[in-house]
DNA sequence: AAGCAAATTTAAGTATACTTAAATTATTTG
DNA sequence: CAAATAATTTAAGTATACTTAAATTTGCTT
């Protein structure tokens, strides 16, 4: 019923719905899962079949109950499996990612769930990433907005790198810039969005594009 | 180059082969893989093509020194999954195999090396398997054989079980039959080659299929 | 050694998941 | 608002890994 292609369609319009909002086009699927458009609108038709999107002629795909059920336990298997190739088997940050996306679609529940055990039940992916449990919920978290949003002359704490690739993990490890650690957000350039901000004992210039990437709860004001 | 359907049939064609010295038949690739003879023939000449196999028409398939490269890996995977799954997850004994038998497939060499760090280097597997290291080598091991050509009379202990069913290994528990439990082979019928033997405090009949995959190494012979 | 049964292959066809190229629909812009 | 351009779909074709049914080969039996 499902397969591994399958499953990759559904993550991908799952979590790009969750993030922007809308419809998520064919040309968008087409770059993320590295196929053409027109394997795009094929598989878009069979999962719309399916029952697990809907798919609309020239207007993208939304995510049914039964696609989010999937998609929920799938980003499920993927966090386990990156907390326990992390913290259990010292995995690097940059291996990780590709090894989940892997091993997510061939774990059984009866696995999953003794890694999550074995794990005791963590919250939270090595990317700061929500891990759902068995029924699919969420962990109850505070609020979150990524830099791109946040008020200037505050201080936060940085919860959650929205994004997967090795590079900019790379570069953010270079920058000094963990998951918990402080950012105090000096200023902003109305030019390009960009930011600037305080962290790890550095002042940095970060581009709007990878401060929308980066989660952050507030902290109390800061005093200088 | 080598799809999970294709490293099915090469571990199949090398584990037959190792058993029964022979050329491996269609029939028993198609039995044991759950596929048509006709697939069997078909994906014969693909893997011959590719180098892993030898077959000739009609008389089935022969392992190469290439595939047995992969098939050794493969088995690497596989064994070293069971280990961790069984020991440090907590797996019970008829869910291993059948688990083992998907993730074997999507196992980076990175990962199982960190499997295999963290688990000390096992030498065998919870069936008793030896397991090859990275360089495709077995542990060295005292000689085995099996219950049916071991000698009445005398004492052994079980070093492997040569099967993965579930099936085998619930009846293997019921009669208290376990690894390295000590064995004693009373006598043998000349009508049908079963075997008597004394293990676990229990005498037991066992039937020459059933010996067969019982593996031992003698003991110091018993004093009554 | 001929005939027969079993094993195997060939042939034709299916489903999945793609591809490229042409046609169609939507959206932007002058 | 029409034309251009961008996005998407349709059509035709490919590779993989199967299937069933018919044809062929092998090896056994008498």
């Amino acid at each position: 019923m499902s397969t591994i292609s399958k499953e990759d369609y559904i993550k991908a319009i799952y979590t790009d719905q969750q993030r922007n909002g809308k419809n998520v086009s064919a040309t968008y699927l087409a770059g993320k899962l590295n196929v053409s458009k027109a394997a795009v609108s094929d598989m878009g038709k069979k999962l719309a079949n399916q029952g697990f999107i809907k798919y609309e002629a020239y207007r993208g795909a939304t995510i049914t109950k039964k696609g989010e059920k999937l998609a929920l336990n799938l980003l499920r298997r993927h966090r386990l499996w990156e907390v326990f190739l992390m913290d259990v088997l010292k995995l690097d940050w940059g291996e990780v990612h590709e090894e989940a996306e892997k091993l997510e679609h061939l774990t059984s529940e009866k696995l999953i769930d003794a890694i999550d055990k074995y794990l005791h039940y963590p919250k939270f992916d090595p990317h700061g990433h929500p891990i759902p449990n068995k029924l699919g919920e969420f962990p109850h978290t505070p609020a979150v907005v990524s830099l791109k949003e946040s008020q200037i002359k505050k201080k936060y704490r940085i919860v959650r790198f929205d994004d997967e690739s090795f590079e900019l993990m790379k570069y953010f490890s270079r920058l000094g810039i963990s998951l918990y650690s402080e950012i105090y957000l000096s200023d902003r350039l109305e030019f390009d969005d960009s930011v600037f901000v305080e962290v790890a004992g550095r002042t940095q210039a970060l581009s709007s594009k990878i401060a929308e990437r980066i989660f952050v709860t507030e902290l109390e004001a800061k005093d200088d």
